[in-house]
DNA sequence: AAAAGCGCTT
């Protein structure tokens, strides 16, 4: 096809002008044909920087950086966007000692860089390991009041958090104007690297939070690129935003990886259990569970605590045991009644993202949790905050109606589950719906 | 008409 478009060009008598040429050089140049490239080069009259630049290019992409320099040395004329494709030229092909040497030469001839260049050269001292001079060509960027934009600011987050410069790293990370996907895998890649688990592990997290659904095969892939084995915390960051996303079929593959890695975790199987079920693939759903009885995993009963005038209630699941259950569940009735009008709809289909739950065929509404609210509000005031110890994790649904508790009853509920505390008030929850 | 960031590829 280009050769077409080169006979077409001889043709109609457009070979005589400089762009035409000089496109022609970058088209043969693309396709890895330098002798084609060379052959217009030479017969150019007026050749020009672009064209000489072009050639450059064309064999740095050819991995011939000797003829690329050998041009370089020869050419009459040079602008920055010559130097800049030099100097990337060298650090394409692995030669980064030779492109931080080249921004030397740069320097001493008193041309002055631009963000561009400072990317590879930057690039070039963190494969080489060279701490300081990349510190040197950091300073060169704010002596020259360069622009540390998304491109530059993550050349840089990547040296320094490779060189385990964590502070530096994080600093430069937290002012780039924006973030993507590279910016992130730099920084957290380069944290867990250097042992740091929990900065790592507390940016990915806020990595998944702050992408939309279409992210997480993204955090996913992110995942299983990772440089160090990811642990158990990763996975389970990566399932909680599944969760959110109501993504299953990461979740289930997330939820696989979990039961390997913590066999003894009931709460795994169960997610699984429920995800196999929802999407009617009963066999994988029973295989499950059959595996927890196989390894004798059990999962423990949830509970939920209250402590009330100094004495603690303990409910369980439908439990009829507690001396005052009729008004209880009269008090849940009444408060079903209430943030339904406010718009509250109990459902079961979120469930399948659920770990650890209580049994759910037994209706939702007798949740341990609930039972521990509805106690709470029967014996408290509106103002008085409720705090409630629960041994398992907060389900979806439990959780959705406690948000709405908070709001209908003007009052704050502090839930400490398995993981983490939920502050619910006015109707949301501390944890962002995440957990 | 010419230029920039990750590491993995068991």
């Amino acid at each position: 096809m280009g050769i077409q478009v080169h006979a077409q060009i001889i043709k109609h008598g457009l070979l005589n002008d400089v762009y035409v040429q000089n496109s022609l050089v970058r088209m043969y140049a693309t396709f890895g044909d330098m002798k084609a490239a060379r052959n217009i080069f030479r017969i150019m009259h007026r050749s020009n920087v672009v064209s000489w630049t072009s050639m450059i290019a064309g064999y740095s992409k050819c991995g011939d950086v000797k003829s690329a320099r050998k041009l370089f040395d020869k050419m009459p004329e040079k602008n920055l966007v010559t130097w800049s494709i030099m100097i990337s030229g060298y650090a394409k092909n692995s030669r980064f000692d030779k492109a931080v040497e080249l921004f030397q030469v740069l320097q001493s001839e008193g041309v002055r860089a631009n963000e561009t260049v400072m990317v590879s050269v930057i690039s070039s001292c963190a494969h080489l390991g060279a701490l300081e001079l990349g510190e040197k060509a950091h300073e060169y960027v704010e002596r020259n009041n360069l622009d540390v934009n998304l491109i530059l600011g993550t050349a840089l987050v990547d040296i320094y958090a490779r060189c385990g410069c964590i502070e530096k790293a994080i600093r430069v990370f937290e002012g780039l104007p924006e973030r993507d996907t590279l910016s992130w895998t730099v920084l957290i890649a380069g944290l867990a690297l250097h042992g740091y688990a929990e900065i790592a592990l507390k940016y990915f997290e806020e990595m998944v939070n702050t992408g939309r659904a279409g992210k997480l095969a993204e955090a996913e892939k992110f995942v299983l690129n990772m440089p160090i084995e990811p642990n158990a915390p990763i996975w389970g960051t990566l399932l909680g935003a599944c969760r959110i996303h109501k993504n299953a079929e990461i979740a289930e593959r997330a939820g696989k990886v979990l039961i390997q890695l913590l066999p003894e975790h009931s709460g795994y199987y169960v997610l699984l259990s429920n995800i196999y079920a929802r999407t009617t693939k009963w066999e994988s759903a029973e295989n499950m569970r059959n595996m927890m009885k196989l390894k004798g995993v059990k999962k423990p009963p949830g509970y939920s605590l209250i402590v009330m005038e100094g004495k603690v209630h303990r409910f369980t699941m439908g439990d009829k045991l507690h001396p005052e259950i009729e008004k209880i569940e009269r008090m849940w009735e009444e408060i079903l009644r209430k943030i339904r009008l406010a718009g509250y709809s109990g459902n079961t289909a979120d469930a399948l993202f659920d770990i650890d739950e209580e049994e759910k065929e037994d209706a939702l509404y007798r949740h341990s949790e609930k039972l521990a609210i509805a106690f709470g509000i029967m014996k408290t005031k509106a103002g008085t905050p409720i705090r409630i110890v629960k041994n398992l994790r907060v389900c979806e649904d439990c959780h959705t109606a406690t948000k709405f508790i908070s709001k209908v009853f003007q009052q704050e509920l502090i839930v400490r589950d398995r993981n983490r505390f939920h502050h619910f008030k006015e109707g949301g929850c501390s944890c962002m719906d995440y957990w």
